[in-house]
RNA sequence: GACUCCGUAGCUCAGCUGGUAGAGCAAUUGACUCUUAAUCAAUGGGUCGAGGGUUCGAAUCCCUCCGGGGUCACCA
């Protein structure tokens, strides 16, 4: 069918329209409706014996309906959740004129449509807090259907779940299903939070470029895009890192940003090519102090969600109670792998993957390798909040060399459920160590590493002007909103998250090309009805073509005489 | 990228080893003044994701493509 085609409800609903508009009623008024109550407050404060709630107006879209001749119940649906109506036809039209009840509430409104409504608030019969309707608006009429989900005792009937349409078109997910309002209610919470953490510290909140001429600051492939009026390549940002240690540079002592980063790079459960990270720059600190941080940070906002520190996820519950458990890279491995690899150096590191049947290649030194054996064999054991401390420096160019080991640098990660949350430095501000670093990523890279980091010129120069001691962290707010909703998927918690376009269907007029090729006028509409192009068409073998036209005919008893087969073999060899 | 499952009415889903497309909700018409997955009666609604093949005959079997889910790989 024809997808510009209207179903059989969606024309009945236009034709509504018109039939609203008949009896002078704007389907889509432009003035607003007083609110002066919510669907949750009354159903939680209504008290009988107070008599309160007697002059209510609320408005919301109308979500089920129970006619039963001149009265009917109904249930409106605000922003908060639902409340049951009662609409007493002579309460609505109290005169001889019916027709607001019986032409526009039973048969012009329907499930989804916007009204307002004012009346009292009441306990019906059945025990159910309702609102008895004494006037009632048409705020905006729906022309699409939404699909109906039911509920009883908790239980869903014919839910809406199907995954693709959910993400697609969120619009009707939020309506449907109400759950989902909840996880980014809290995701704002989260953000909340930890904002009013940040600023009672403190620390400053900027804004950093998002379009940058060098994408710096992580390791991972940019989104390209080009300047026209500067005629220059720009980057989607992957990190904001330099940016924000460039601030600490210029004297401010405590930065923080909630960055959106796009890097360009493969989707799964857990990763979107747009997200959102939160950095925060603290001066004259160190990791062990961004550690203790960290914990006090994600204790409050656990406290802040959950009233308590312990976190249900899937199966398990986390808990966020300070203090969390740190251990050393190198430590970590001897847990998991009872193979101690400190002072281990390349062909001994090659050896121990080779053991453990890790994959190794000719591009990867002896940072990437002992990444490889963390996350091979540690990683995913970490369920519980758990400091990582101490990388290899060859991981980690932007970030302080170890007091007391050169191999290493100061460096910590969060691990929770097994995922990476946070990652955090003693910031590297020695100028002369950083150009260093910068140019042997420049060797990683032609070496064959494709996501070394390119030299940030500019960066460095900020930082021979000198950067006081620094400690910064990084934390993926989406991962982090999955952890504290119980999501396992990132687009459970991404309003939008990033799909393939909807394929269009293409609606070429082809009828000149049609007419050329000698068609009669009425059968041009039905190959156009049928979707067939010019050029398509010929592609089609005479025979079917015209089995199908007749068929057409047939199907929609069309009053137009069948073309022969010669002749369609004629249209198409034309 | 690999493997795997899915795509049937506005929505949720049946449809066996090929033989004229089904249900519930929603819709339409009617009944009904406290219902709540309201109920009762009647009615309409589908080129079964797209294209090709096998066949007398395909929603069903085969191939290609499109879209999506899951697992894995790559990637933080």
């Amino acid at each position: 069918m024809n997808p510009n085609e209207l179903s059989e409800q969606e024309v009945i609903r236009r034709n509504s329209l018109e039939e609203l508009r008949k009896l002078g009623i704007d389907p889509y008024p432009h003035e607003g409706w007083e609110i002066n109550a919510s669907s949750t407050e009354i159903l939680a404060n209504f008290n009988p014996e107070l008599k309160n709630f007697q002059e209510v107006s609320i408005a919301g879209r109308i979500m089920s309906r129970r006619i039963m001749g001149s009265a009917s119940f109904a249930e409106i649906q605000d922003q908060f959740g639902r409340i049951q109506i009662y609409i007493k036809r002579d309460d609505i039209c109290p005169g001889e004129n019916k027709d607001l009840y019986n032409t526009v509430f039973k048969k012009l409104l329907d499930i989804g449509d916007f009204v307002g409504i004012k009346g009292y608030v009441f306990v019906t019969q059945m025990g159910e807090t309702s609102i008895h309707v004494q006037e009632l608006k048409v705020l905006s009429k729906s022309v699409r259907v939404l699909p109906i989900v039911k509920e009883k005792d908790g239980k869903l009937f014919d839910a809406f779940t199907d995954p693709e349409q959910r993400y697609r078109q969120r619009y009707v997910d939020l309506i449907v299903n109400p759950s989902i309002k909840e996880v980014f209610i809290k995701r704002s919470k989260i953000v909340n939070t930890l904002r009013d953490f940040y600023n009672s510290k403190g620390y400053l909140e900027v804004e950093t470029p998002i379009l940058q001429p060098l994408p710096g600051g992580a390791t991972a492939r940019p989104f390209t895009t080009h300047h026209n009026a500067l005629d220059i390549p720009l980057y989607l940002r992957i990190a904001n890192e330099l940016y924000l240690k460039r601030l600490i540079v210029g004297g401010f002592d405590g930065v923080y940003e909630f960055a959106k980063d796009f890097r360009n790079e493969g989707m799964d459960r857990t990763h979107n090519p747009e997200f959102t990270v939160m950095e925060i720059y603290v001066a004259y600190k160190d990791y062990n102090w961004m550690m203790d941080f960290t914990e006090e940070m994600l204790e409050r906002v656990a406290l802040a969600l959950h009233n308590t520190t312990e976190v249900p996820l899937g199966d398990k519950i986390i808990d966020f109670k300070r203090p969390f458990k740190r251990i050393t890279m190198v430590d970590a491995i001897k847990e998991h792998t009872g193979i101690d690899i400190n002072g281990m150096d390349e062909a001994q590191l090659k050896d121990v993957c080779k053991k453990l049947h890790i994959e190794v290649n000719e591009t990867m030194g002896k940072g990437k390798l002992i990444d490889e054996i963390f996350g091979e064999k540690c990683e995913s054991h970490y369920i519980q909040p758990t400091f990582i401390m101490d990388y290899p420096i060859e991981m980690s160019p932007l970030c302080k060399k170890h007091r007391s080991n050169p191999e290493l640098t100061e460096r910590f990660e969060l691990m929770v459920n097994g995922k990476e949350l946070c990652n955090a430095y003693t910031e590297l501000n020695d100028p002369i160590d950083q150009y260093e670093r910068f140019k042997s990523q420049l060797e990683l890279s032609e070496k064959g590493d494709d996501e070394a980091m390119f030299i940030d010129l500019d960066f460095v120069r900020a930082l021979e002007y000198g950067m006081p001691p620094t400690s910064g962290m990084g934390m993926g707010i989406d991962r982090l909103a999955m952890i504290m909703t119980n999501q396992v998927s990132i687009q459970d918690v991404l309003f939008f998250p990033q799909m393939r376009p909807e394929k269009k269907a293409k609606r070429e007029d082809d009828t000149e090309a049609f007419q050329a090729m000698g068609i009669p006028t009425e059968w041009i509409e039905v190959i156009q009805k049928m979707g067939h192009t010019a050029e398509g068409i010929k592609a089609i073998s005479p025979g079917k073509l015209h089995n199908d036209l007749c068929g057409f005919k047939k199907k929609n008893k069309l009053e137009i005489a069948s073309p022969t087969q010669d002749q369609v073999k004629a249209w198409l060899a034309s």
